[in-house]
DNA sequence: CCCATGACTGTTATATAGTAACGTGGTCCG
DNA sequence: CGGACCACGTTACTATATAACAGTCATGGG
């Protein structure tokens, strides 16, 4: 069983810097096309959840931020984060009282976060079959679905394997 | 379109009185049985989330319990709540950072609760369908998907109507 | 009966998460 | 220039949750 060739689950044995690099750079041209200020704070905040593949807690990012220069209040961490959650860029893990960075296309989306309960790594999927199910489920009773991520928690493949 | 009719969904209007006995007449029975002790307070705060269909606070409990007779602090609420969880006779909400009373049979299971973003109200289903896909999904990833409950944001039928 | 034990609850203090309200500074456009 | 707007700074506060330790109480074995 090869770990290293799941596409879903991003473990830190991978070249994460690619990972970085491209999503900031998916989020200057997002930005960019949709006239949003991805202001210096904001992006550092994003940077800082690309940190990993593992959610990040809000007041770890104020930490962090505050290491280097200038200092931070928790305001200006949530409303980063507002602003990133608003663009798609991120999503929150409900929880986990705590943020990971979107992987896929941003922009408002249905998703699906498997949120291993070993360690921590989330892998974002967006399979049109959940959504189909949730939908028909919500129809029957009534219920009007509404575009959202769907926590999924469980124990990833590698996590399985050290248990 | 009736909305009494609905199943699922046990607005204010519905004799919720019953809701309230059967759901504290069951959990009696099912601690009696398992030998777990529902202790005057433990049942105290099983009544107060029983009160309606909407998840209730962590404090809104402790306030009510403070409202008749002797004075409670967060642990007792948060010990009782552990109990309540781990009996399965109540559901964490993670997005509302509350608890709302489990309708189905007590003890570990899936469920998916759809929760009203008009309302705050709240019903619980046992979906095969829903716990198949996502165990199926899971395996195509590696991902052993743990028993939960997965909440579902949307309208209910009544706050459609009303919009 | 008594006390040892474990489960439950009380109490105090503190940690963690998030927001309200208001002031400041920069930028863009008329 | 000057006003409007948006982002950010700052202070204070509310809300949510837990750690740590002390008392209480039922209950069963000696």
């Amino acid at each position: 069983m090869n770990t290293e060739s799941d596409a879903t689950f991003r473990h830190r044995d991978h070249d994460h810097s690619a990972c970085v690099s491209e999503a900031l750079e998916d989020a200057d041209r997002y930005c960019a096309q949709r006239g949003l200020r991805l202001t210096r704070i904001r992006r550092r905040v994003l940077e800082i959840i690309w940190q990993g593949h593992e959610p990040v807690k809000a007041y770890d990012i104020l930490d962090q931020l505050n290491q280097s220069g200038r200092r931070s209040a928790p305001p200006t961490v949530y409303r980063a984060l507002d602003f990133l959650l608003e663009a798609g860029l991120v999503h929150r893990i409900d929880s986990l009282n705590a943020f990971v960075g979107c992987p896929l296309a941003p922009g408002e989306h249905s998703a699906q976060l498997l949120v291993c309960s070993g360690c921590e790594t989330v892998a974002e999927i967006d399979d049109p079959a959940i959504r189909g199910i949730l939908d028909q489920i919500g129809a029957r009773h009534g219920f009007a679905v509404e575009p959202q991520t769907v926590e999924i928690k469980g124990l990833c493949e590698r996590c399985r394997g050290d248990s």
